[in-house]
RNA sequence: GCCCCCGUAGCUCAGUCGGAUAGAGCGACCGCCUCCUAAGCGGUAGGUCACAGGUUCGAUUCCUGUCGGGGGCACCA
């Protein structure tokens, strides 16, 4: 019985209590009763508040609710025993033997198992990390790429269809300033004030002179467009690839200047228009934001005829609307949680809920520690943090592991020695471990000819402890995933992870799963091996939602 | 000044769509490998969930205020 079945049959007792009269409930009966996971094991394998919320309502007693709820449920099949505690907990004790069906359920998904339909039909978009392409992607952009591609595998896996986009600024002085940085740096100057000064400056403006040794002899200001153009591939060339490396793979690279060669910001200006919330105001072109809570009326364009930032950012939403996203969501950093009420005031001026349509996650920065130093994270003094040390230094799956167990939304600092760590102090090797050492039981199972048989297993032999734990924790992963898509917050698979390979590594502990020595294989060896077998494409499909591989040796 | 995030064990952090004894890892201490991977398992120690009110049968969780830490407030990009 799984808990998607037992919350079912909450729902169905209680029907049946309604329609005999029993209870009255003013608002009807829930559409879902929610069953937990009790802490202590002396209250039972599921738990339900149910009674204790509804009691109010239906204005009886919550025991005596409860009670009623527990005479029928106990008729359930499945469910073996059903009692109440303290002021009206249900706790409720499930058929050990009919549990372990799961296991061969679960075998036969494969890779499906943890996945759902809640989203299925939508189309969904996730900009993250939309890095300048004048430098090195660094730490901050390292935990933006784990959280946005796990966001978007999470909500994949509740049928949605999602676009991982990077929107690169290629547009604005900031290119101009990046052109004239590597342009110094190439005749052997120091770039001006306002440049770039990281060290990566001159290795790319020794590449662009070798690749194009005549560039050195243009004019000026030829000169500066083809240093800031070459500079702009080779420096977009390494995110692509960079990224790429890091399981981090966008189906959309949206280029600003895109949006000003195709007519899509005259295509939000009318829509904008259309809205009522454009006006001139001292030569310049406004939005009415105001209209819609934001501090202040915004400029699209400047008095001087150029179009602001924001007009790019408003044109680019209202091409991935009519691109068919609903929502959009966009990951920023916490330094720009300021441009959330601009952004949200633009999408309501362009005629669409801000509420449904736009949806934007901070991610708070992350600090980095070596030896008890704080490694600083600026780009343009140079001494930066980037994604190819990171990887080079931590390797990929412990980087993104490690980045992946936190909420995006809360300040981190990590320490690089307990990241390269290869050992338990490093969740993402306690994970893989359990993996590693599943696989081995299938290998080991395999050498002595014993197959896995979903099909034909002994479930109700598999009535251990430890092996009820373990189903009931596998029972978790489709909850545990909704959850996760629903509420943008991916790290809560990486602690279920960690939870389910501790809850194995117990069974492990405890129950032999294959024959030893001269031994003959059982039932119960069989049966094991299709609990094992499920374990491992539970842990297996978990780590895939985090980008982790999940190995079969250590 | 206004706005946002945060304050949980010595450290780094979970948990909180209100629930029954607040968790994990690290660090400290003590046990377990003739047996499928000891990168494992078991145990001990460690907390006024920043503080004060409020709502509730019940608050670490929701509301208000205070204190402390971080960030943001451009016809910038």
């Amino acid at each position: 019985m799984t808990p998607e079945q037992l919350s079912q049959a909450l729902v169905d007792v209680l029907t049946a209590l309604v329609d005999a009269g029993d209870v009255t409930l003013p608002d009807g009966v829930p559409a879902e009763v929610r069953v937990e996971r009790p802490k202590s094991k002396e209250h039972g394998d599921y738990a339900t508040n149910v009674a204790l919320q509804l009691g109010k309502k239906a204005g009886v007693n919550p025991r005596d609710l409860a009670q009623l709820l527990a005479d029928r449920l106990v008729a359930v099949d499945g469910v073996s025993a059903a009692e109440i505690a303290g002021p009206g907990f249900l706790n409720i004790r499930v058929d050990a033997g009919t549990q372990g069906v799961l296991a061969g359920t679960i075998v036969e998904a494969g890779a499906a198992y943890g996945h759902t339909t809640d989203a299925a039909g939508r189309s969904i978009n996730v900009e993250f990390i939309s890095a300048n392409p004048t430098g090195p992607l660094h730490l901050g952009h390292t935990r933006w790429a784990v959280v946005g591609d796990a966001i978007a595998r999470v909500i994949e896996a509740t049928g949605a269809t999602v676009t991982r986009e990077f929107y690169i600024n290629d547009r604005g002085v900031q290119m101009d300033h990046f052109g004239r940085s590597l342009m110094a740096r190439a005749h052997g100057q120091e770039p001006p004030e306002d440049g770039y000064h990281g060290g990566y400056v001159a290795d790319l403006a020794e590449k662009i002179v070798e690749a194009q040794p005549g560039i050195l002899d243009l004019p000026d200001d030829e000169q500066l467009v083809a240093f800031r153009e070459a500079g702009y591939v080779l420096q977009r060339g390494e995110h692509e690839a960079e990224l790429s490396e890091f399981h981090t793979d966008f189906d959309v690279w949206f280029s600003e200047r895109s949006l000003h060669e195709s007519g899509a910001v005259e295509r939000a200006f009318a829509r904008i228009e259309e809205q009522g919330r454009l006006f001139e105001d001292g030569g310049a072109l406004w939005m009415r934001t105001t209209d819609f809570g934001d501090d202040k009326d915004r400029v699209l364009r400047k008095s001087d005829g150029e179009l602001t930032y924001f007009a790019s950012d408003t044109a680019y939403y209202v091409d991935k609307r009519d691109r068919g996203f609903d929502p959009c969501i966009y990951l920023l950093g916490a330094d720009h949680h300021g441009y959330v009420g601009r952004l949200k005031a633009m999408a309501a001026c362009v005629g669409d809920d801000p509420q449904q349509q736009l949806e934007v996650l901070i991610g708070q920065l992350v600090k980095i520690l070596s030896e008890g130093q704080e490694l600083k994270l600026s780009k343009r003094a140079g001494t930066i943090v980037s994604l190819r040390e990171l990887m080079d230094l931590i390797g990929v799956d412990a980087l993104r592991y490690t980045l992946a167990r936190y909420p995006a939304d809360t300040p981190l600092t990590l320490d690089v020695a307990e990241m390269t760590k290869k050992s338990n102090d490093n969740p993402v090797y306690y994970v893989q471990y359990a993996h590693a050492r599943l696989s081995s039981i299938l290998r080991n199972a395999a050498d002595l000819g014993i197959a896995v048989d979903a099909a034909a297993y002994d479930a109700s032999l598999l009535t251990h402890e430890r092996e009820g734990a373990l189903l009931r924790a596998l029972a978790e992963l489709p909850r545990v995933v909704a959850r996760a898509a629903e509420l943008r917050e991916p790290h809560r698979v990486a602690r279920y992870l960690e939870d389910t390979a501790s809850t194995f590594h117990k069974f492990y502990d405890e129950c032999h799963v294959l024959p030893r020595g001269d031994e003959d294989a059982t039932d119960l060896h069989r049966a094991r091996l299709v609990l094992v077998a499920a374990t491992r494409q539970v842990v297996a499909n978990g780590l895939t939602l985090l980008g982790v591989s999940a190995p079969e040796r250590m």
